[in-house]
DNA sequence: AAGGTCAATGCAATCGATTGCAGGACTTTC
DNA sequence: GAAAGTCCTGCAATCGATTGCATTGACCTT
């Protein structure tokens, strides 16, 4: 019946203002040692809990920072997440998740951040175009801002990110190692202005290795499994295959190899594969995937940690935070010598 | 420089008072069409955007979610978790989430409930035992919180979930109609005083069946890959294994079935395997699972508009909310005939 | 023309916590 | 003994939006 109680009721329950019950809170130091005492009790009693609507009004901070996320249905960002929520508890800040917000990006920016539900975004969302992240940010003040995904941003924008390029780069290489010559790509889409890094490193690794690009062997998925499997029947329409591939993720390379399975192409007897990110089924899938693996704790973790560090002014302020994690290759079994002969 | 516009700095602008701006906001009809259209073109101009914690401070309402989960990484947790979003977003709210919360679960409900971050609570954490539960319910006014996860809770409080025991003695069935006898089963752990439901089905089916129950068939795990690697270590060091298991779930499916794989034991060959759940990898598995599919979106979304109507008091009001929903029995690969012969 | 109705709008209190400022009690120092 | 300093505490303003109540004036009725 009663309702929750205020830090006037405590105040009066302890004999004191709320100032000083505010104080015994928030600076204890400040106040007498039998004050303090009083206050705790009464909080104790009272069963006080601070509404922290008025303190975020007051205070002009709502100790929450907003995650913006593709799809959390996805494994890979789920588990960044996680990692996310962790390291917020930690350090006293709670987590507002976006998913899907492929529909009005400004309204729901608007919505939750210039509106003190939240204090700073984790973006992990790189179909928002680059224009709306430069308004945001140069909307007056800058507004605590990380980014976190694939393709290389703007260098004036905070990001954490995996070396995409590079780990990409060495995905390949490791076919070519093999002994693979005729190594296909299953991309994930562009989906914005920036180039898919995971595509440029593929590229660079098989110039490098004077391998040629073929056009037929090169397809576009969008990152599901579904388009793994689209992806695999546009190759079974061809006259050759490649001897091996390298999917822009995991949850591609699954449909590709379980549809090629289908179709009596065994992987990595026929062809072998690499993926990318070694999300959890990975390890245990036929064949367990080799795979190059993204450090996703540390890099929400990571990011997290920028974020508040920025939002609460102890971020170093010489220039933006770029952190760039290096990716793991992880050799498992959908990847095997080349034994064959090509032509 | 110019901090974020108020409601009074629009009021200016349109040369009316806060009032009037704050009705055309939120009840346009109380307003004439001239003022309407002035204080319109006043908000536009000044790109003011609603101080949330002052709305929550004085509405007594944060127009936001807490979804409690055990662990986000889940991909069948962070499903539920994008259809709670989504649904939340249709009707206005936001969704804070909290993550294993096992650590000190009353810290973490006061800190967000009872402090007016969050109008509700979405529970899909059985790891939290009644006794926290009622004490939240019996705290004055009831909290508005919904249940939605594997074990029966209490009939007063308000769930939704899906008939785990009815869902599970269908996929036993189904084993028995293929003419297995001799079946085992992988359970996740029983987190709190209510029987595991899926379990309670395994039995009850097999009883049912004049099937006898044996121990050394009956491996515990808790709903991860690596127990399920581990259940099928400890049965492949029996002597005889069953033709026939139904786990879990669909992960523990897939740690089973690999690692049994590794040993030689082929499934549907050797032996047949129902998971539950239908998470997504599960049409993509090799082989890919027959498994209980749950309505995981229906879930989150019933759960949220259940939620969001007793937080606006707009729900039916004789008793407890209670929806059960079925599961789907989805046949794929890696169920087969029993061809062999016992003993 | 007086009185009545009604729509539109403004005034001012309110939600609950924080904090600059000032005052009181007490100690220290010369 | 007085001035200065220290420590503790309370007063009251403030954050920004909402809303009950009062006021205004236009319009209608008789």
């Amino acid at each position: 019946m009663k309702k929750t109680p205020t830090i006037q009721d405590v105040a009066r329950h302890a004999g004191v203002s709320a100032a000083t019950v505010s104080r015994v809170l928030s600076a204890p130091e400040r106040v007498s040692e039998a004050a303090r005492a009083r206050v705790e009790d009464a909080v104790h009693e009272t069963g006080y809990t601070i509404n922290q609507a008025a303190r975020s009004l007051r205070m002009r901070a709502a100790r929450t920072i907003l995650a913006a996320l593709p799809n959390i249905g996805n494994p890979f960002y789920s588990t960044i997440l996680d990692a996310v929520i962790g390291k917020a508890l930690s350090r006293g800040y709670s987590v507002l998740v976006a998913s899907r917000l492929d529909e009005n990006p400004n309204r729901w920016l608007s919505n939750y951040l210039l509106s003190n539900r939240a204090d700073g975004l984790l973006l992990f969302d790189g179909s928002l175009d680059t224009r709306s992240l430069h308004d945001l940010v140069g909307d007056g003040t800058p507004l605590p801002l990380v980014a976190c995904y694939d393709e290389l941003p703007d260098p004036q924008i905070n990001s954490v990110l995996t070396d995409n390029r590079q780990a990409a780069m060495r995905a390949v290489r490791h076919l070519i190692d093999l002994g693979h010559r005729h190594i296909g790509h299953v991309t994930g889409a562009t989906r914005n202005a920036f180039p898919n890094e995971r595509l440029v490193g593929y590229r660079e690794a098989m110039t490098a290795a004077g391998l040629p690009l073929r056009a037929e062997w090169f397809v576009t998925g969008d990152y599901s499994m579904d388009t793994g499997v689209a992806a695999a029947r546009t190759l079974l329409a061809l006259d050759e295959l490649p001897t091996a591939v390298f999917c822009g993720n995991d949850e591609m390379s699954i449909g590709f190899i379980s549809t090629l399975r289908e179709a009596g192409i065994e992987c990595p007897r026929d062809i072998s594969v690499v993926g990318f990110d070694d999300i959890a089924v990975s390890r245990h899938f036929a064949p367990p995937l080799t795979t190059m693996r993204q450090p996703r704790e540390a890099m929400g973790a990571i990011a997290t940690d920028a974020l508040i560090d920025i939002i609460e002014g102890t971020a170093p302020t010489d220039g933006p935070i770029n952190k760039v994690l290096t990716a793991e290759l992880v050799i498992r079994s959908s990847t095997a010598p080349f034994t064959g002969r090509h032509r």
